[in-house]
Parts: structure tokens; C-alpha cells; sequence
DNA sequence: GTGTGTGAATGTTTTCACAGCG
DNA sequence: CGCTGTGAAAACATTCACACAC
């Protein structure tokens, strides 16, 4: 029953709460397979695949229970408590990262932040003080941070990430266009609109003959 | 030869162009499959035939040439010209990329920027002027925009994304969490870091026991 | 010898289609 | 009925392994 679930299937799972938190806004009480797939433009039969990996969420003839649904995905997902974070880099693009709360969630929060820069170290960005990266391991264990989020120059990446596994970190979500190399028991995830953008000039470009 | 090209090489592509970037960078002249794929850390086969869906880039028993493979994927990609961009939505996010050059890339250019709210219409923003979105269609004529981003708030991103199209756009970059429906032939590219935090989280919870 | 390019084999993900429950 | 949950089939993606070019 809990084979190995596909790491694709996990992907989807936050996909799939964001639309039933949605639902619940809305006072929807109940969905099909059918209407969720709708609106996340994917098939009915995707969705109760994904779902059934986990359990046995529907009703036959009826759908799923919006507001339950979204409990279990929550749970599931271990999205019902708080998960504290670290910023390491708080240049021009750690600066945007706290001040306008991108990664604002309510089950995320950055308690701390962290550079190498002398110049930065002791000022405060968005109500957060600038400490020492030397200092991250002391602060890891007394403020039980458990993600690290790395916003450093690219030569700087491998340095902080290393940092940041050295000090037992297990998640890293890194900021910087750069491949970095963690342990395989290191979540490590990359984020990058220019791939983003880089993929779809390709089509773009072959769309004069339509 | 050039049958269906799979959708995830387009994807990586990206990233062999930058780590060739950074190879031409430091003066490698040849890279062979297996040095690039320990670099990205992938397979040295998945690299040959990704590349073999484009052509035949490669020196049997020496490997790739660094320029001239990063030459030839900017071309596949279609990043050997500028490709301008509007951006819709000049609030909290809008101003973060704008201010901070998140999308910032030699060969795309945020030209102008748009949004509903008559406080905000005039004004500049990083040298660019905010403009009624009424005047989109107009704009985007003028200037030679293709791509849209879209950092709207969540209510008001199909509005948003539907002007785009009637307006002839056919890429987006939607910065709102929110799914969107568009015609088939638009390609709409969604960015958002907390899916990736949020997939974290179910694998650091089942860690106790490390 | 060294490393590409590529069919063929393997592995993974999606879709189908239907039994069975409410 | 209508819709879920799920094996089985189809589609898709990755890896293997080797002929061939330098």
C-alpha cells in the first residue's frame, strides 16, 4: 500500500491543497476528481492516482470533502506546524526575499539571517538582525531551524551550502543560478525564473508558421 | 531525426547552457559528457541524447567544445536576440522585480509596466513608467513585447492573463499563486518558491529516524 | 584508447477502463 | 445512477551498451 511513492506525485500535492484552499474560501463543501482537474487543467484519473498513494479520501458517487481533504493534504504534507528558516546572503536578492515576504507562508518564517559581509553584520533587514555566518550553527540549534535559504553571490554558493549541511541542515532552498552539490540525504531545491523564461523563448521562436 | 522533442530536455537545456557559461568563463575549451554531467549532476548518457535531439555537437574521443555547443543551444533556445517584456502588476512583487532585477538577463528586458490602480498609474518604477493597463494592447504593438509577467494579485490574475492574450501575447510568466486557464497555443510558465518549500517539508518530517 | 551518437532494454508515469460502493 | 480506487495497458523517459569516428 505505501510502495515508493513518485517524487512527481509529491510535486502535485501542494497543487492540489492551494486549489482546495481555494474551494473552502468559496464555501465549496464537496469536489469530484472531475471539477479539480478542471480547474488545475489536469486529468480526473491524475488526480486519484496521486490522491490514492495516500489513503482512501473520497466518497463513491459523491467526490471528496473539500475542508477534510485539505486537512489530510496538510498533515501529509506537514504543513500543520511551523517550520523556522535561515536567509544566508542578505545582498540585493536576500534584501527582496525578506522585504517583501516572498517566501511569506504562514507555516514559514525567517527568524534569522546570515552573511560574511562585515559592512551588513549587526544591521537589521525587515526586523531581522544580520549575524555572522560564523554563527549559524549556535543559532540553528537555539532558534530549531530546519531550512536554510541561500541568497549568496554564485562563488559563494558551494561555501554556504556546505555551511549550512555542516550545521545539520537536511532542506535547502537555493536562490542562486548555480548547480551545487549537497550529500544525498540533503533536500536541495533550486529556484530560477530565467529557466523559466529560457524554456519558453524556445516555443516562441518556432511560432511564426502556426 | 528531429522527431517530437520531449517536453523535460527543453528544460534542461537551460542548464547546459549554463554551465557551459561558465566553463567558456573559465577557459575549458572541451568538456566531454562525462564532465558536464558530474558538474550537474546527472548522467553523462542523458546528456548525449539530449543533445543528440538537436544535432551532432560533439568530437568522438574528445568531447564538446565549450563555445561552440554554448553557441549553438543559445540559438536552439532562441537567446541570440532581446526579447522585451511587460510587466503587469506593480505592487509588492512587481516593485521586488523591478527594483531587484530578479528577472534580470542580457537578453530579456522588462520595457514597461501596468497596472489598474489610478495611485499607482504615472508614476515610475526603476526608470519605468506605470501605464494604464487598458493601454497594453497599444504598448505591446509599439514596443515589440512578447512576454508577459504577471504579478497581480490572486483575484485579478485571469483578468490579467486574458488581457495578455487578446493582446496577442503567447508566453507568461505568472508570478501568482493561482492557476490559470489560457488557449492551448500560450505557453504560461508558473514561478512560485513556496511549492518547492512546501514539497520540502514532507520529506524533512519523515527524518526523525536518521 | 577515448568518448560520441543511438537503437534497444529498462524503468517510470500517465491513462484507461471497470469493479464496487454509496 | 455517479464517482472513487485501482490493476493493467499504453505512453513516455532514462539508462545501457556498443558500433564507429577521431
Amino acid at each position: 500500500m505505501t510502495g515508493q511513492i513518485p517524487e512527481v506525485v509529491i510535486f502535485r500535492l501542494p497543487l492540489y491543497l492551494r486549489i482546495l484552499t481555494l474551494l473552502a474560501a468559496e464555501n465549496v463543501e464537496v469536489a469530484s476528481s472531475q471539477e479539480l482537474g478542471e480547474r488545475l487543467q489536469m486529468t480526473p484519473a491524475q488526480i486519484r492516482k496521486d490522491l490514492s498513494y495516500f489513503g482512501k479520501f473520497g466518497k463513491q458517487g459523491k467526490g471528496y470533502n473539500v475542508r477534510l481533504l485539505r486537512e489530510q493534504l496538510r498533515e501529509i504534507l506537514g504543513l500543520d506546524r511551523e517550520w523556522r528558516m535561515a536567509l544566508i546572503g542578505v545582498g540585493r536578492l536576500g534584501k527582496a526575499i525578506l522585504d517583501y515576504g516572498i517566501l511569506a507562508l504562514r507555516e514559514f518564517t525567517i527568524v534569522a539571517a546570515f552573511d560574511i559581509d562585515p559592512h551588513q553584520i549587526g544591521k537589521k533587514v525587515s526586523g531581522v538582525m544580520i549575524q555572522d555566518l560564523a554563527e549559524l550553527a549556535d543559532t540553528v540549534k537555539k532558534e530549531g531551524i530546519e531550512i536554510c535559504v541561500v541568497a549568496v553571490p554564485p562563488s559563494q554558493t558551494q561555501q554556504a551550502i556546505d555551511c549550512s549541511v555542516g550545521c545539520g541542515i537536511k532542506a535547502i532552498l537555493n536562490y542562486v543560478p548555480a548547480a551545487a552539490r549537497v550529500p544525498k540525504d540533503v533536500r536541495i531545491q533550486e529556484v530560477d525564473p530565467t529557466l523559466a523564461l529560457q524554456t519558453m523563448t524556445y516555443h516562441l521562436k518556432s511560432l511564426g508558421s502556426s
